[in-house]
RNA sequence: GCGGGUGUAGCUCAGUUGGUUAGAGUAUCGGCCUGUCACGCCGAGGGUCGCGGGUUCGAGUCCCGUCACUCGCGCCA
């Protein structure tokens, strides 16, 4: 027989009764009653249940055992007493009473039990994350993601990709983050700094003539984390050659939607073919955000026009100074009392918003101080021109433009939720497309890249010759699900002469891009082919379809919001000799910097 | 860097208007128990109320500061 089992915890039935077993797995529960005991011997698979009396010498090493122990156990396998039968576990027909027990590992007492999932502190938990990860919810969630990233993997392959890997140790490349840097010992002052994303180099495999490839990419980004975002991540990294921003999407959309159909649990998804398409500018209009959220059927409009002249001088004075009117519709709400709108009011202040207007309306009668100073005949057009009912309240945001289109996004998503308007059990994709090639950057007052400066303009050379650089648009998008931007990508620029001019725009010189993008310049003189791809983010999809509102619960081992590992103990000090070998000190910056210092 | 929330036993939490020796469940330890599956019953140990300062006759409770964790903003595709 095997040194440790014959099963698993989960294999055991009415079939194997009379057989003679051995099972090794963790004390996950243990009921005690004198003469007899019993032990929920628990594994990777399942659970059984061992059974000890006084005949058999296991009882009094289980009395003495504490929870989460590990241990062998020889014994016969038993059929339960119809009465004793637990329908709720798949082995309940049977159980195994052990004739000898080997302990394999006893466990001190817990800092957080295994047994049952209440709310524990992320501490904790991830200090001992090899007890949070034993338990069902965790266990479930990191085996979700294997299942993921394998059904991934293969539908690029059942698509003609290529799974390539790239350095890790690599120079920095061309992303908005801040990058981590390791010290070179052999090069003493310099770096190699770990990627953000492999950009250049899958680009470089296109140039190289690959066509297809795809990689499950770990990236580096030395950012503040958030509860979606952290340090180190997964990406589905993936670039074409030849094609077009609509071959690009014709490729992801059955492996996202494949995907999410697969590991939805029934949930409905938006088909492959179908993601919606929205210009960046429809975007933030109507959603307020790139990254929208469709399960809310909440739409704002631009009301700006309504308010040029107005007995409301507030908005008047606002859109007089250039600035804009925004209206989210809260249906249906003439039932809901004024604290509701204060408290909307009160909850835009303390997101640190100037305020969020509102007009309450009942069986057709305005109210509230906006509608009375506008005049009810003038509502009554601006609710006929919305197609708003006799019922509905509208929330205003005003302001500088980017201000209040900020505002009417996050008031939508607080609206919707506070009428619970967020349509359940359902992934909703968009593609957000034809962002701005440049933007004007008011801190540096000049033209800059908005997003990538390496995505192809819309209109390519013509395009940067002939229009105001403020109206290019250029080949990049981003998918988005349920509010998360999963993704972003683009049609790469893959000619030298578009590249010089659109960093001539944002005001380098032909020296600084050969300066610092040598490489890429070099590999595009020599024959590169239009290319283009994107990079969906494997941890969010993990989370959205386990449920979950935080990534790190569907990461093994990750870093808490300071970037620390706390079982780990990373980041952690060098010692001395590690440092000389580097020829790096560490200086110590004085803790309370004296007024006028960075 | 900034703002919100949280911090009481190993863990989850309660603690009233500022008032006796800070409680419960769970875990741990000891005792009893032959059919449980959140087993049950009896008992015990376990506390710098995050930390520091202040107000007060008296602070877990009020005030100020600070630290830790977390959510968000900035930042970041």
């Amino acid at each position: 027989m095997h040194a440790y089992r014959s099963h698993t915890c989960a294999q055991l039935s009415a079939e194997n009764v009379g057989e003679t077993v051995r099972l090794s797995g963790w004390v996950h529960r243990k009921r005690d009653h004198g003469g007899v005991l019993f032990v929920d011997l628990r594994d990777h698979y399942g659970i059984t249940q061992i059974v000890a009396d006084e005949d058999s010498p296991a009882l009094e090493v289980f009395e003495r055992l504490r929870a989460e122990s590990v241990v062998t156990i020889d014994g016969d396998v038993k059929a339960r007493t119809p009465e004793t039968v637990n329908a709720n576990l798949p082995t309940g027909e049977i159980e195994v009473f052990a004739r000898s027990i080997t302990v394999q590992s006893a466990a001190e007492e817990l800092p957080l039990p295994v047994f049952e999932e209440p709310e524990y502190p992320e501490e904790i938990r991830l200090k001992y994350r090899f007890l949070d990860l034993r338990r069902e919810t965790m266990h479930r969630n990191i085996m979700l993601r294997s299942q993921v990233i394998t059904s991934l993997r293969r539908r690029m392959t059942d698509q003609g990709f290529t799974e390539f890997q790239t350095p890790i140790l690599t120079a920095s490349s061309p992303e908005g983050a801040r990058d981590f840097l390791v010290p070179s010992r052999m090069h003493p002052g310099n770096f190699y700094a770990l990627p953000q994303a492999p950009q250049m180099f899958k680009q470089m495999l296109m140039v190289s003539g690959f066509d297809k490839y795809f990689q499950i990419a770990p990236c580096f980004r030395d950012e503040d984390l958030r509860a979606d975002r952290s340090l180190e991540f997964y990406q589905l990294d993936f670039e074409m050659s030849f094609v077009t921003q609509e071959d690009v999407f014709q490729a992801l959309e059955p492996v996202l939607a494949g995907t999410f159909e697969e590991f939805s649990g029934g949930k409905s998804v938006t088909p492959s073919g179908s993601f919606p398409r929205i210009p960046y500018a429809e975007a933030m209009l109507k959603y307020g955000t790139d990254k929208p959220d469709l399960r809310n059927p909440l739409i704002i409009s631009d009301v700006t026009g309504h308010f040029a002249q107005s007995g409301f001088g507030l908005f008047e004075k606002i859109v007089g100074g250039g600035g804009v009117v925004r209206v989210i519709p809260a249906p249906k709400t003439n039932e809901k009392s004024r604290k509701f709108f204060d408290d909307m009011n009160n909850w835009a202040r303390s997101e640190g918003f100037a305020g969020l207007g509102y007009v309450t309306r009942k069986g057709g009668e305005f109210g509230g101080p906006i509608a009375k100073n506008h005049g009810p005949e003038r509502m009554e057009e601006l609710y006929n021109e919305l197609g708003l009912g006799p019922d509905d309240g509208l929330f205003f945001a005003a302001g500088k433009e980017r201000d209040a289109a900020k505002l009417a996004g996050a008031a939508r998503t607080q609206i919707a939720e506070q009428l619970e308007l967020i349509e359940p059990d359902c992934f909703k994709f968009c593609w957000i497309v034809d962002f701005p090639m440049f933007e004007y950057d008011e801190e540096l007052k000049k033209v800059d890249f908005s997003h990538n400066p390496f995505s192809m303009p819309q209109g390519e050379m013509e395009a940067l010759e002939t229009m105001d650089p403020l109206e290019i648009k250029a080949w990049q998008y981003d998918i988005v699900c349920n509010g998360y931007e999963l993704s972003s990508g683009a049609i790469r620029n893959h000619r030298p002469d578009i590249m010089y001019k659109a960093f001539e725009i944002a005001g380098y010189s032909q020296e600084d891009v050969d300066t610092n993008f040598s490489g890429m310049i070099e590999a595009f003189k020599l024959g590169a082919p239009p290319h283009g791809g994107s990079a969906p983010g494997i941890d969010r999809i993990v989370m959205l379809l386990a449920g979950e509102e935080a990534i790190r619960e569907v990461i093994a081992f990750p870093m808490n919001q300071k970037g620390e590992d706390l079982m780990m103990g990373a980041p952690s000090k060098a010692d001395l000799r590690q440092l000389r070998e580097l020829q790096l000190r560490v200086v110590e910056q004085p803790k309370n910097k004296p007024e006028g210092t960075a």
